[in-house]
RNA sequence: GGGGAAUUAGCUCAGCUGGCUAGAGCACCUGUUUUGCACACAGGAGGUCAUCGGUUCGAUUCCGAUAUUCUCCA
């Protein structure tokens, strides 16, 4: 059986049980700060679970994409070292909100498998939740037992506790008792000598669980109570990889058909260097599951970075490249060229990766590349390490430095530990771990500081939970303030490191737009008909639920209000959101079709957009891009707004829009389409209602974002008159200092022409007067021996003219080299300070250690109170005292011949 | 969100404890020699040592802020 033909049976399946089927949601969630990626395929629809919003179907079916790497659920670590754990995997589902109950769940899923996929029955084992009489009391599941007793052997059913058969999803939210079926796909041989239900939960690689029937009857609550919810809900998964292992009868999911062709390929292009060893079969294992997950993850739209769910796929693909480099011996990047591979396998039932399929590639070998870049320059750092500890013959290396080595500079502990027990050294990692900890609490203590508490439900009827969803109760697209709004739920925010509250409060209605489509969230106010006023200070979604922070609650918590928001920023706002779909149509209608949004920032004070392009715009360009965008606010284009019911209808009207945007819009009831002139794209900001009143844009920067991305930040209005007024001071101002000439280019061209002519100038006079003052130390300098030149020259000739002291330097300089036993003492008044410089040739340096010019100043710079440094051929001391230096050639004098004498 | 680092010539980077003629390789330019695979040799140009403050007689170097980048933890 094909992997395709798998999938495609279990959709159908529960099709003819009246489910809809739908597509995988994108590998994250938008809208849900409490997880950086979807880890189980009930995440999605946490919201229908706990009644907070209405289901369209009540039965669904869906295959979806889930990663575990980071929270509750982490298998990162086993990947590639055993036979079926995977960081993406995609979950086979099956989906009941308040509709049938276990018997259908458990009936269907028999039939399925025994029937349909043909899967022996005595092969399968079940489990059961035996209750938990002390935490939660909870009672045996006698129910699903009843169920499962009818189907299959009694022999066949285990009962385990909580930790196996009662599923939650996270510290928080919807969960109940499940029900797992096991296989095991043993020999016949090892069946008969021990029974597979005493290997069911004890990670035996071929008796293995492939489903999980969860029955959700409760919400887990933030003080860790149980809450049991309105309606019982059915919410199953099952790992495709593992189904596919059983039923084409493959002991890993390596050997199945999804990752068997990527396997072989990346074998053959290995060539030689393949010798089908324990740890290079580890590396390709490791490398078919993270491109996976890496390519799904950045087709929808993460991108490696260096924090939350970006830094995710930045572990996965360099613990990948991590094995490449030390195991298959690959130094440049390897990992990107089996991109095409996958997509050649997944593109029937993922399309859009194939069309970023260079996109992707262009990610990932970038990545690679940087994490290359960081273990070259990781190898000097640890190589200087090794050296500096041999040379002191130590043997141990403290943790703190190879902790740094990671921590700052990225270089793993498992690659130090191999180069450095190659020189029979050892890392102190008692010292080592100590710091990773510290780090790691460091983290914790930042992340606890703030604490969501439960919601706490005011004001409402069971209706208006259902009905708050951001579709239905957002009004803010026609109104900016509205009356008989009600706070339906609060909760507290508790921030301990700054010890105070805020609040987040849910409206019954509300004008506030909730950030999103790269507009940041509204600010104002509700009052009540008593006057009390609370501040809003943001607005945000949370999971199509609006949510509006504050820092204080009212007293009257059940009255209405009237809710307003701060009109003059909404407007900025929307002038600067218009600008920049009118800017997306100019870079298209400029630069070429291949621009694609990659994100952007639409907020008061300015504008930012993020958008796919491999070169620096030009001047010529941005000017150009510039002048479109204000020929469009001067068009007088109004605001043309449309609503369709389907995404097909919407994007025959809409001109672009990204594959990623698209599956947002996917399960929402009406899609908004967004036009001026003959821009349209899909939206759901809010807008201008004619280009005119944007007044002026004006782009302030262009930059780079990431390799191949580029970011223009732009403004409008106020905003931009207030900048280019500041520019146009600026111009004034330099105007007036240059004495208002023709043209300030052709003045500034001039003037660094003639700076460039006045240093050359200045060279050639410093050169003579070098030549010259060469000359006059020359005589008088005397000579000591038939080999020596001696001067000591204290506040002679030099006071009457006022010299830079690096000409006296670099004259020092060039003597030093001109003769070949020369010593050299100039004192002079600088500044009203006292200097004295000492220059001795090498070969005197040679001579003796005493005449070192750092030696000999450490005995006069007392007489002038000075502060002295320097190295062997040139010294320099400054000091307070002038007085001193008249004593300074009298003490010198002697003390050079005497030095001399004794040679 | 929290920690650690980096920013020096067009590029890749040295410059350890404040002062030591701000350097190397590649690229570039000009000669000479050769016209062949990174040609060779000689010479040259190119720097607000990220920006702004502070300490100091003196800051590329020390301290603080800002910007950008890298990196780790969550």
């Amino acid at each position: 059986m094909k992997y395709e033909y798998i999938k495609n049976t279990f959709l159908k399946f529960f099709q003819k049980k009246n489910h809809k089927i739908f597509s995988s949601f994108p590998i994250y969630l938008e809208n849900d700060p409490s997880l950086l990626f979807i880890n189980a395929g009930m995440n999605p629809f946490k919201d229908y679970f706990l009644g907070y919003k209405k289901p369209l179907y009540t039965r669904i079916t869906n295959v979806q994409k889930c990663l575990r790497v980071s929270g509750k659920h982490d298998d990162l670590e086993n990947v590639g070292y055993d036979n079926y754990h995977h960081t993406m995997f995609e979950m086979l589902g099956n989906w009941s909100f308040g509709d049938y109950s276990r018997k259908e769940a458990i009936e269907w899923a028999w039939e399925l498998l025994t029937n349909i996929y043909n899967i022996p029955k005595e092969d399968i084992y079940v489990s059961i939740f035996i209750g938990d009489k002390e935490d939660d009391k909870l009672l045996m599941d006698n129910e699903t037992f009843i169920c499962w007793k009818n189907l299959i052997s009694e022999k066949n059913i285990i009962f385990f506790g909580k930790k196996e058969n009662f599923w939650e999803m996270g510290d928080v939210g919807p969960c109940g008792p499940c029900t797992e079926i096991h296989i095991d796909i043993r020999h016949k041989k090892d069946k008969k000598k021990l029974l597979g239900r005493y290997l069911v939960n004890k990670n035996h690689p071929k008796v293995i669980e492939i489903w999980n029937i969860v029955f959700i009857e409760f919400l887990r609550k933030n003080n860790g109570k149980l809450e049991k919810l309105d309606k019982k809900h059915i919410d199953t998964g099952m790992g495709l990889e593992r189904l596919c292992m059983i039923l084409q009868g493959k002991s890993s999911t390596y050997e199945t058909d999804i990752f068997y062709p990527i396997v072989k390929d990346i074998e053959k292009s290995l060539g030689n260097i393949y010798k089908n060893e324990f740890y290079q079969n580890v590396s390709i294992r490791i490398i078919a599951d993270h491109l996976r997950a890496i390519v799904f993850s950045i087709c929808d739209g993460k991108i490696p970075s260096n924090n939350g769910s970006g830094y995710v796929i930045r572990k996965i693909l360099r613990r990948a490249v991590f094995h490449v480099n030390l195991f298959l011996l690959k130094k440049e990047p390897f990992i990107f060229q089996f991109v095409p591979s996958l997509i050649k396998k997944m593109r029937i039932f993922f399309p859009e990766l194939e069309k970023n399929n260079e996109y992707i590639q262009y990610v990932i070998k970038e990545e690679e590349l940087s994490f290359i870049k960081v273990l070259n320059e990781g190898n000097k750092k640890i190589q200087y390490v090794i050296n500096k500890t041999k040379e002191k013959k130590k043997h141990i290396i403290s943790g703190e430095t190879i902790f740094k080595l990671y921590d700052t500079y990225g270089f793993p502990l498992s690659l130090s530990k191999i180069l450095i027990e190659k020189h029979q050294l050892k890392i102190d990692e008692k010292s080592y771990q100590k710091k990773l900890l510290e780090q790691k609490n460091r983290s914790k203590k930042s992340n606890n500081a703030v604490i969501k508490e439960d919601w706490i439900v005011v004001n409402t009827t069971k209706e208006d939970l259902l009905n708050n969803s951001v579709e239905d109760n957002f009004v803010g697209y026609f109104h900016t303030e509205i009356d008989n709004v009600f706070i339906i739920k609060y909760r507290i925010v508790k921030n301990i490191l700054i010890k105070n509250n805020f609040y987040e409060l849910v409206l019954s209605k509300t004008p506030f737009y909730p950030e999103g489509g790269g507009q940041i969230g509204d600010t104002g106010y509700i009052i009540n008909n008593i006057n009390e006023k609370i501040s809003i200070l943001n607005t945000k979604k949370e999971n199509n639920t609006i949510v509006h922070y504050t820092n204080q609650l009212p007293f009257h918590i059940t009255f209405p209000f009237k809710a307003i928001i701060d009109i003059n920023r909404r407007k900025d706002i929307e002038k600067n959101h218009t600008s920049t779909h009118l800017l997306h149509f100019a870079l298209r209608s400029i630069l070429g079709n291949h621009i694609q949004q990659k994100g952007s920032y639409i907020g008061n004070e300015y504008l930012r957009f993020d958008f796919s392009h491999y070169k620096k715009l030009t001047t010529d360009e941005l000017l150009e891009i510039g002048k479109l965008v204000q020929k469009f606010i001067f068009s007088d284009f109004h605001l043309k707004e449309k609503q369709f019911s389907s995404l097909i209808e919407a994007k025959k009207i809409a001109s672009y829009y990204s594959s990623n945007e698209l599956f947002n819009y996917e399960n929402q009831k009406k899609i908004r389409v967004i036009a001026f002139g003959d821009s349209s794209e899909l939206c759901i900001g809010t807008h201008v209602k004619n280009t005119r009143s944007i007044e002026v844009f004006q782009i302030i920067s262009e930059s780079s974002v990431s390799h191949g991305i580029r970011r223009i930040k732009a403004l409008t209005s106020r905003k931009a008159i207030e900048y280019l007024k500041n520019i146009y001071h600026q111009y004034d101002s330099l105007k007036m200092i240059m004495k208002y000439p023709n043209s300030i280019t052709k003045s500034y061209n001039y003037i660094l022409e003639i700076n460039k002519k006045l240093k050359q100038e200045k060279l050639k006079i410093e050169f003579h007067q070098i030549e010259l003052l060469k000359r006059i130390f020359y005589s008088n300098s005397i000579q000591l021996n038939n080999k020596i030149r001696y001067l000591c020259d204290i506040n002679n000739l030099l006071k009457k003219e006022k010299l830079d002291i690096n000409i006296i330097k670099k004259t020092l300089l060039s003597l030093r080299i001109k003769i070949e036993y020369f010593i050299s003492i100039i004192g002079f008044i600088n500044n009203e300070k006292p200097m004295i410089f000492i220059c001795i040739s090498d070969k005197i340096a040679k001579m003796n250690s005493a005449l070192y010019a750092d030696n000999l100043i450490l005995k006069i710079s007392d007489y002038i109170s000075g502060k002295y440094w320097g190295n062997h051929l040139f010294s320099t001391s400054v000091g307070k005292n002038k007085n001193g230096l008249i004593l300074v050639k009298n003490y010198m004098d002697k003390y050079i011949i005497k030095l001399i004498k004794n040679q």
